[in-house]
DNA sequence: GTCGTTTTTGAAAGCGCAATCAGAAACGAT
DNA sequence: ATCGTTTCTGATTGCGCTTTCAAAAACGAC
């Protein structure tokens, strides 16, 4: 008898700690339902009763219960984030931003990584649905036909970034590879390049790396600069897959005078592979980059790129979802198109004098200025 | 008439689409607790209604809705992480490790970042706790009170990472932080260097950073080598921040021949700084770092540093945290001690001649042999 | 002070699923 | 063929919360 009782009270001890609003109703005679208004709609309880109830709550150290509150309320409070990989400087900012930005808002971040493989996004856009996530950032335009029914189907808000598509039915967040990739080939044009070589990211599945690529091409076959395709090479974004493929292009007997990099690291690679077998850059050779990761301004030479504010980017994307949670959904899609801006540093430079030689008619001259060194101690230049 | 029955047939459409159990049972025949068994427990239905029922679940692109479910299972299928800061290659490559882990258990990765305040680590644990995680991964022995409080209160499973503690009640994955520093302090002094500088991490709230500081500290005092307290800086982990802490350090009367840095971006923003006054690396100043981010292999001079595995630690977190779910809370914790390894690479030397003149009685003659350099293209070096 | 209005509050109805329990079907042995 | 066992299956309950809905209280004008 004693026993039984013991054990009740137990019982209901743990439960009094566990804490449902049930519980706490029962135990300061206040509704439960009061009690989740002075939670979620403190101006609907009047005042004497709503101090009354956020006292019993956090007397009781009251934690709600997701689950249940998702279950009643349709919404989780929880955006979701598809990266290829985290373990990149690029990424991480956006996410970062992403996740500050969506924290004001009350919402966590539920995120997965998809290591380039369409298939394996899908499976974790599914995976993150059936979590109940009220939004979702992507990276890039290339998805799964399933990928875009699925988010499509159930009406959830997405987002993608890292590219430009103002025909989208979703807002994108970003820039036009192909033209920033020109642009950047375009200045080595400028200041005299006509040998290139290109180390591109991998194009399958994704469309940053084939259109940064496509852009490089375009840009050389409008001045009719021949671009060997034994000058092209695909690599992994790591830095010894780069060395390995800078190695590859100073065999070749044409020698390019400017390497064209697919983004920062793969320059941090070519250029490293370059200082190790005593080449001077840019005096012998120019490489540029893109997105200007924190590497690109420290390193020596900085490195030639294109400045992408990730964790910016990621903000934009998190409070496009948190717009999208009010508006209707038939509401057009707020497009948000990222001006990125070149940053010259001194890993290009025109390319040396016998190469010049065999530039024949190249628009203009080559721009004299010294390229801007990196700086003195001071906050990252852009 | 007509417009309630083409309304009243697209709302049972958008019913059929979003597809509960319960309506799939209503039109399949198949009862929603053998769907739902089909779901979960395959191997109690029998083969040929599982594969009806497997088919129903396919055809209608079923996903099943999570608070529901976790509403019912008491499970979540989420786990949670922690770090101070996403955008740092060490917490990103730990939490690439433990995302990939969890994947494959069927488990999803709820992200916070709490920009090194215990305060608002302390919140995201109640907002991740909310969500009903069924694990977490914290960073460090340090935390609020409220923190281990409300985790230990509610039973949920935890890590600990990047520290040792075999006295900890809950698990902890690391190494000893002191006694690492001491290592590398160690091997300076070993090979002659008796004038220290130290740039570390910001102490509060970092327990690493502070540990790090007095295992370097302890070293130096242990062989009678004269620590200055302008020679010591904290400093945020970021190049500009180290850059300038690094020419401060330059400035001082006795200049140190060697820099112990608090981690690999510090260690790296001091190289940079040195190399840029026009200084030699290893040959004029010494500096080493901890972490063995990809950088530090591959600048100019490599950064000797101390390996961390980050990728594995954030793995075993994931199994760690796996584990405890069929385990009883009672169990004693399994922690892992993580053995790390002192990488020396070319930015320390013996100090230079002038240098070592002041150096008497060191413990043996300082090792000759030369420091690895940066290997060709290869994978990375550990 | 009374009646119509406007808050404010509490009771109750699910949200969609997993798990329990009891009934049905299959199986095996006699 | 019959009964006892075991395996499957379906109806039902409840997880903890939000949100109607209706009753109660407060308010205001006459």
């Amino acid at each position: 008898m004693l026993a039984a009782m013991a054990k009740s009270e137990s019982a209901s001890k743990r439960a009094a700690k566990a804490g449902t609003l049930e519980t706490l109703a029962a135990r300061s005679g206040i509704s439960a339902a009061t009690l989740s208004r002075a939670l979620n709609h403190p101006q609907q309880v009047r005042a004497p009763l709503r101090a009354r109830a956020e006292r019993v709550l956090r007397d009781a150290g009251y934690v709600a219960h997701g689950a249940a509150r998702s279950l009643a309320s349709k919404r989780s409070r929880t955006m979701g984030a598809i990266v290829p990989t985290i373990d990149s400087s690029l990424f991480a900012g956006i996410v970062e931003g992403l996740q500050q930005a969506i924290h004001v808002g009350g919402y966590q971040l539920l995120l997965a990584s998809s290591r380039y493989d369409l298939e394996q996004e899908s499976a974790d856009v599914r995976a993150l649905l059936e979590r109940g996530i009220d939004g979702l950032m992507l990276i890039g335009s290339l998805h799964a036909p399933e990928t875009l029914s699925m988010l499509l189907g159930r009406g959830v808000p997405f987002v993608t970034t890292c590219h430009h598509d103002a025909t989208a039915a979703w807002p994108t967040i970003g820039w036009d590879n192909e033209r920033e990739s020109e642009r950047i080939a375009d200045y080595l044009l400028d200041i005299g390049h006509r040998r290139f070589g290109i180390i591109a990211g991998i194009g399958a599945g994704n469309d940053r790396a084939a259109d940064r690529l496509t852009g490089f091409r375009r840009a050389l076959a409008e001045r009719n600069v021949r671009l060997p395709d034994a000058a092209v090479l695909e690599r992994a974004y790591s830095v010894p897959a780069a060395r390995q493929a800078m190695a590859v292009l100073l065999r070749l007997p044409q020698r390019p005078s400017a390497v064209l990099c697919g983004n920062d690291i793969l320059a941090y690679g070519a250029l490293q592979e370059c200082l190790w077998q005593e080449l001077r850059v840019p005096q012998d050779i120019s490489i540029s980059g893109f997105d200007n990761i924190e590497m690109a301004a420290h390193c020596r030479p900085g490195i030639t790129t294109v400045d992408v504010p990730a964790a910016e980017i990621g903000a934009i994307a998190g409070c496009t979802l948190m717009q999208a949670q009010q508006r209707e959904a038939s509401a057009p899609p707020a497009h948000t198109f990222v001006e990125l801006e070149l940053i010259v540093r001194g890993s290009t430079a025109p390319p040396p004098m016998a190469s010049l030689g065999a530039a024949k008619g190249g628009r203009g001259a080559a721009s004299s200025r010294r390229p801007a060194q990196a700086p003195s101690p001071a906050s990252r230049p852009r």
